[in-house]
DNA sequence: CAAAAAGCTGGTTAAAAATACAGTTACTGG
DNA sequence: CCAGTAACTGTATTTTTAACCAGCTTTTTG
């Protein structure tokens, strides 16, 4: 019943592209869409990929309707979570810190915008041993090896500046990622914790600035 | 700065149809399907009307692009809460949850005997999705494959039964686990995620039980 | 080692979809 | 009463998009 189809790195990368398309821009993307954002030269490339996706199970392939890729199963829960809903509340104790849950990240928009919050927590401050500003929910397994996982809330710490081995969460231009930061002499270095993930490397004069620190972690979806 | 545009009864009832296009579909519709959901004879009409909201600022049309309708503010966060209450998340109360921090788990005491919380903490009930009544420490990286790295704080919820493929927190004797739970025909097998580590085999008439499920995890210690 | 699968390029075609323009009707505020 | 707006019908045109076919290289797998 618990079918585990896995996927090619390639494959776990359209998948990713394909939640965080929905989750930029609301809907999901189409296949020269998905080809233009991985470089491939014929759109056929993603239709392939996008086949084989739904023969695992993981996505539905609407046929003749323009953008028609849903998200199935685990694949969707974890995009639902993400839009959980946003309560108006009363506030407690004082030991209680308000982290808010960052969703979608506009292109050019602060991080913390309003717009983007889906809803916010109410956590004890002395949970975390530095405090958090905001919670981000990780989309795709770049980092996996470091225990961060696709559909994980990172806490994070707002900050411009990092030290070496650090978790940052990045800019680079209007996307936002979460990598191990490295700086060397002459560039910056973003390295994914997963070997089917290209350390990116940014040289100087390129789009690059630090939102923050990864504190810590939670995850609430642990069920099967 | 937050403005109150009044849309027309017709403008409400296109508004909601989107959100419940989104909800349902997972992605926007087109102008022809609002048309002809509402009885519409030409799409034109759906049209003026998507103007006619976007003018009003509660949604972006993005031109030349498919399906290129994009909720704004405070709408957005309507149509997730929606969503969520269509879908799995059971609405919790607001109410704050005591999770005793459980240590050392000393040999044949129950694990949530008072000795043994170092520490009680108060969340969010609703932050996870499964109601956990405890943390546990994880010790070791036997479950590193699954994210769960040594030193991070397991939710768990007490029970005693368990599906197989669901994360355990197991009693062996004098020895509690973390692992990975699956029952055969003839014995019951606890699976490490790590290839370092060995499947745990439990055979008939050996001391072992199920203390409980993990359904979360906080990690409150990144930086390095 | 052979076959299959993954992962592409390149091109084609029909359907889907956005969008513009020309009208019609009904209502609403001045 | 008249202009403006909302709410449509109908038609047309261009873009966007899905989807298929043929072929190629590389990697995986039995």
């Amino acid at each position: 019943m618990n079918d585990m189809p896995k996927l090619t790195p390639r494959q776990q990368q359209i998948l990713e592209l394909i939640q965080s398309a929905i989750a930029n821009t609301g809907s999901p993307p189409t296949r020269a869409e998905i080809a233009n954002e991985l470089g491939f030269k014929s759109a056929n490339a993603a239709e392939e990929h996008l086949q084989a996706l739904a023969r695992k199970g993981v996505i539905e392939l609407v046929s003749g309707t323009s953008r028609g890729i849903r998200l199935k199963g685990q694949n969707l829960r974890a995009m639902q979570t993400s839009m959980a809903q946003q309560f108006t509340l009363p506030l407690q104790s004082l030991a209680q810190l308000a982290l808010p849950l960052v969703g979608r990240v506009a292109a050019g928009s602060p991080i913390l915008a309003q717009e983007h919050v889906d809803q916010t927590y109410y956590v004890e401050s002395s949970l975390f041993q530095h405090k958090p500003d905001y919670l981000l929910r990780v989309r795709g397994m770049s980092m996996r090896d470091a225990g961060i996982m696709d559909g994980d809330l990172l806490a994070v710490q707002s900050t411009r500046d990092a030290r070496n081995g650090q978790i940052v969460v990045a800019r680079l231009g209007d996307e936002v990622t979460v990598k191990r930061f490295r700086r060397t002499a002459t560039r910056i270095e973003l390295e994914a914790e997963n070997p089917d993930y290209q350390t990116i490397v940014v040289e100087p004069g390129e789009p690059f600035e630090i939102e923050g620190l990864a504190v810590g972690l939670i995850r609430n979806t642990m069920l099967m």
